[in-house]
DNA sequence: GGAAATTCCCGTCAACCGGG
DNA sequence: CCCGGTTGACGGGAATTTCC
């Protein structure tokens, strides 16, 4: 064997070694994108090679829900029925200190704090209600609390979800009568998809500082359609944000992939022209070896 | 320089799929 | 079965390139 053909051999030797190396490295590569349609997989790595998972990356529900929730905190609800100052008094001020607590909600906009309105304004509430009504032809429904219901009464009880809305037929006499636990399950047991059969106020608290009672629907569930209308949206605004964040994630994935796609097509150009080199070089090698030794030939 | 064509990016929709 | 995530398809607008 001549100095070339050793020379030649060991230069294989070493290129088979980074061949081994190479198709190790392809194969790799082949296996992770034999897993698609799904870019997930190349994505989490490429994340963990980096240190940062995906979890950094994913849109935060309660954020979206927060900032979604800020973004709609501008807006002021529409009173639909009626609209009465705080200056009226309605809820004496230690009381709505009560009802100012985390049990404030914000949904579609509107700020759902329990309204307890005390026997000692009722008539100024009735009034109210009843010139109202004489215009839109639906009986006024009081909401009252008897005095003696804020004594011994805690913010605990109150703050449970139902009492945004409360619904009572009962005459002022029957409220008086009402003890504090028979009304608080008046209102907090009523289930959110209660149908409500009798006329009823939902009450708000907008950030104007007033207190705002809108009127309910009967028969319906117990939100009225303005606010069946703003859930709606406020879910498809969700939905949308949320799409919009997959989209982007997406995006970002399939632009990995490709470039992981190109990645691969460089290796295997490379590793083909290696083997076309190789190809030649053993063809050469082989003429070469038939003429040195023509003995040899069969 | 400006119109037309092409490319890129983004948001949305709809279909599909897996998990609960 | 419903819900939420994923992704291909589509359309619109902005940016870039090409052509005259």
């Amino acid at each position: 064997m001549d100095n070339n053909s050793s020379n030649n051999l060991l230069q294989s030797s070493f290129e088979s070694q980074e061949d081994t190396d190479n198709e190790k490295r392809a194969a790799l590569q082949r296996e992770q994108l034999s897993r698609r349609p799904s870019y997930r997989k190349i994505l989490d790595e490429l994340a963990s090679e980096s240190g940062t998972g995906t979890a950094d990356t994913k849109p935060d529900k309660l954020n979206l829900v927060a900032s979604l929730n800020n973004s709609q905190n501008t807006q002021v609800s529409q009173p639909a029925v009626i609209t009465i100052n705080n200056s009226t008094n309605l809820v004496p001020p230690h009381q709505q200190q009560i009802l100012a607590g985390p049990q404030t909600s914000n949904v579609g906009g509107l700020f759902h704090t329990p309204v307890i309105v005390t026997s000692d304004v009722m008539s100024v509430l009735a009034s109210t209600l009843t010139n109202s009504s004489n215009t839109s032809g639906v009986q006024p429904t009081v909401v009252a609390l008897p005095q003696h219901f804020f004594q011994g009464s805690n913010s605990d009880q109150l703050s449970q979800p139902a009492a945004t809305i409360m619904s009572f037929n009962n005459s002022q006499a029957d409220l008086q009568n009402l003890s504090a636990t028979q009304v608080l399950s008046n209102v907090i047991q009523a289930p959110r998809t209660a149908l409500i059969t009798t006329p009823y106020y939902n009450i708000h608290r907008p950030p104007n500082n007033q207190v705002v009672m809108t009127q309910g629907i009967p028969g319906g569930n117990h939100q009225t359609p303005q606010q069946l209308a703003d859930e709606a949206s406020k879910k498809r605004e969700i939905r949308l944000m949320k799409n919009r964040e997959a989209a982007r994630h997406c995006r970002v994935k399939k632009k990995e992939y490709l470039k992981c796609l190109e990645e691969r097509v460089q290796i295997l150009e490379g590793q083909n022209k290696k083997l076309i080199d190789e190809l030649k070089a053993l063809k050469e090698f082989y003429t070469q070896h038939k003429k040195d030794y023509p003995e040899h030939n069969i």
